[in-house]
DNA sequence: TCAATATAGTAGGACATCCGACTATCTGAT
DNA sequence: ATCAGATAGTCGGATGTCCTACTATATTGA
């Protein structure tokens, strides 16, 4: 006989806004489930992207720094002006520069007129890594990033005004 | 005079479509948006409530599970079952709960009937600070999670599918 | 019954993120 | 011109996530 199929739990975001409704927090649930949906989603879409860019030997924080370089007009940025378009702490770019340029895709180059700044450098190989780690993930996750075309449009969309109201642009 | 107001600089992600657009590679340039869109807002949205959470001494991992257990019917789970309902690996429940019941949260109690297996046990104290905790994070992140109520059924009915997809439920 | 396989947890390591502290350099106001 | 405050980067530490072993215990099939 064969096994019975394992029962998949129900989604387990309805459950837990149910759950918070049971509770009393209801005025809560909406904007519980919608947080915890999006913790899920980076997750899911996270976990994708890495596994094409594993074969680059690039992780995703690497990927979008090359890219920051790669369509900047010198393909050379200050490491600054690199935390600041991504988001994130000085302390990451560091962090990612140092892998990339042991890696030999970025050099460090003196900022020609502020000498506490450095300038981060694509080198040919960086460029090269970018272009085809480009077309992976362009053809493996971003063509098809698993929602109807209208889906994508309707997320930019809502996404956006939550990235402006928490200051992003 | 005051410092004039340091222009924003245009959405960042918009501006990234762009370039994606004039290098030719359009068929990706949507779906390319609705990931990074998804990174940039959990970031924003983790940021919160790792806020909030802060001044009771607990990440939203690990808040994650004492909710887990909270929800639970007798306060108690295994450490597999908490690993298969939040997603995560094995090893993450590991360091979690190493640091919950480090911090008198939680306690590991052995399984009755299977002895591979371990039960994490909500202790009194962990079930305070998951209600004060989730009443804090019910009434500044949850309650206004920046995004109008439409939006956030949107996200939730646009991020169940992709979940659905993944594989989630 | 017993060996092969599967499952539960833990240990150690690689990465990424943030924070606070510290150095070097630049800017602006007196 | 100088000195206080701002800014650029780095370092060390804490935390979370995943991966690859490795141990102990269950389950299953011959």
């Amino acid at each position: 006989m064969p096994k019975p199929e394992p029962r998949l739990a129900a989604d387990p975001i309805a459950e837990a806004h149910r759950q918070w409704v049971e509770h009393g927090w209801g005025d809560a649930a909406d904007g519980m489930a919608a947080i915890t949906s999006l913790m899920r989603a980076h997750q899911i879409a996270l976990s994708r992207v890495e596994a094409v860019l594993r074969p680059f030997d690039v992780t995703f924080a690497r990927y979008e720094v090359l890219m920051l370089l790669y369509l900047s007009k010198r393909r050379s940025l200050p490491m600054r002006t690199i935390g600041s378009r991504l988001q994130v702490h000085q302390t990451s770019v560091t962090n990612a520069v140092d892998r990339l340029e042991a890696a030999g895709l970025v050099v460090r180059r003196a900022h020609p007129t502020d000498r506490r700044a450095t300038l981060v450098e694509l080198t040919r190989a960086g460029l090269a890594l970018a272009e085809r780690a480009t077309a992976a993930l362009n053809e493996q996750v971003f063509a098809d990033p698993g929602l109807s075309a209208s889906s994508v449009g309707t997320l930019v969309n809502v996404l956006r005004r939550m990235r402006r109201d928490a200051g992003d642009f």
